[in-house]
DNA sequence: TCTGGGGTCCTAGGACCC
DNA sequence: TCTGGGGTCCTAGGACCC
């Protein structure tokens, strides 16, 4: 049976669940911050409008902020993850096959659907979000994931749309790809965007005729994937079911540059103790670790360095993880430096159950530090997140990132629920 | 004088994604 | 004053082996 994929795409995410809670912004420039407030990575369409750029530092903008009268947020992803997963379960009602792409994306297999009609089922999909959650979304749907993606540009670009854009009965296709820029290709980043220009191949549906031959030869396998999609061959798989991560990274910038070595052990630690409950959430043991230090790139003297070492037997218990990133950053820490970040890997995952033995050290699984480890999560994981911590972390924790404008935690914590007042 | 060739595994780094 | 964070996959090159 041929293959139909939807790609369901929030709007301008993080700023639309701001604006599910201050229905007021609705048609006000607003935008969302970086983690410590650094750079806008959401914008609403009236803050685009104004002129404000895709990762801009705000302390650039803040002529443009004052002038338009833009509101600013710091980023809550406690909010965008919980109404993530209200999207998310609202687009798994709609087909039985659902891959969830990232926080604000989603494919949708639409096989075997024709008889509904795409174009109207899409637009069911597309106010049923709206309806439940609050969240605008655009629905690109094609015979390939990557025209999806293609799709879905044309219906956010296009209002006459209505927010849905279909590809399987339309009969020029190439019309579109050819008005579709290289650049915006899933797939196609600056740089072989740049290398595809100077060979004269500035659009998708030149991108779409070049030669197989030419392709493996001067790019990748991948670009040549990504060819065969626009060409309507699915060559991308469709993964239903998340894979376990291969790596868990927790990194953050400072509230304020870190020079002092104990100021660094609690920052560590803490990132160990977060990454660690991601290995648990997924049942791993980690049997590799790294742990890297950064000073500012913007100043001068810029200093950065890692180190990393194995872990045998593999553990995801955090108090031996807390030991081991310490001694990393002891090696790493050089005296006199203001440090802007630092951060932890773990890598080489095996599944908890299945590790292999050593034979002198005490083995993680089905110990008393798995219990314990265990109860501490399931504690954390209710309403009480982040209460139960490690002393190596810190009680003061001075040099958390700063966030200045961050709204309510409303879904996700009874204290803090929507106040509406009549 | 003249210094093989092919395979595998691992790692670091780059490109790309949101 | 002030510039995010978390991932995946591929490739090139070195180490090592026969």
């Amino acid at each position: 049976m041929k293959k139909v994929f939807a790609l369901v795409d929030c709007n301008s995410f993080y700023v639309s669940c701001e604006r599910v809670f201050h229905p007021a912004f609705k048609n006000k420039p607003v935008v969302v911050l970086s983690n410590n407030d650094g750079c806008a990575i959401s914008r609403s369409q009236e803050a685009k409008d104004v002129g404000i750029a895709m990762g801009a530092p705000i302390f650039k903008c803040e002529q443009l902020v004052k002038q338009h009268d833009v509101k600013v947020f710091s980023a809550n992803f406690v909010l965008y993850g919980d109404m993530s997963g209200r999207v998310m379960s609202t687009l798994a009602s709609f087909t039985p096959n659902l891959e969830i792409y990232s926080i604000d994306e989603a494919f949708l297999s639409l096989e075997g659907f024709e008889n509904l009609g795409y174009l109207f089922y899409g637009r069911k999909i597309r106010s049923a979000v709206r309806e439940r959650t609050g969240i605008p979304v655009s629905v690109g749907i094609a015979p390939t994931k990557t025209l999806a993606k293609v799709a879905n540009h044309i219906a956010k670009d296009n209002p006459r749309m209505g927010g849905v854009f279909c590809f399987i009965d339309e009969k020029d296709i190439d019309q579109w790809l050819e008005k579709t820029p290289v650049r915006e290709i899933w797939g196609i980043g600056a740089e072989k965007a740049l290398f595809l220009s100077r060979h004269g191949i500035t659009n998708a549906l030149e991108l779409k005729k070049a030669p197989d031959e030419w392709i493996k030869k001067n790019l990748t396998i991948m670009t040549l994937r990504t060819v065969m999609e626009l060409r309507g061959i699915p060559s991308i798989t469709f993964e239903e079911i998340q894979p376990n991560k291969k790596a868990i990274v927790t990194s953050r910038t400072f509230g304020y540059e870190v020079s002092a070595l104990n100021e660094m052990e609690e920052a560590i630690s803490a990132y160990i103790s977060k990454a660690a409950e991601k290995v648990r959430h997924q049942g791993s043991v980690a049997g590799h670790i790294q742990v890297f230090i950064e000073t500012n790139p913007f100043k001068g003297s810029y200093y950065r360095n890692s180190a990393s070492v194995d872990i045998t037997p593999p553990t995801a218990y955090t108090p031996q993880l807390v030991e081991i990133a310490k001694r990393l950053l002891s090696r790493i820490y050089k005296e006199g430096y203001r440090y802007k970040s630092c951060g932890v890997m773990l890598t080489n995952f095996s599944d908890e159950k299945m590790v292999q033995q050593d034979l002198f050290a005490p083995v993680y699984s089905d110990s008393p530090k798995q219990r314990l480890m265990k109860v501490m999560d399931g504690y954390n994981r209710s309403a009480n997140a982040g209460q139960l911590f490690f002393a190596a972390e810190g009680a003061g924790k001075p040099w958390f990132m700063k966030q200045s404008r961050k709204s309510k935690r409303f879904t996700t914590r009874w204290d803090e629920l929507l106040e509406i007042k009549i």
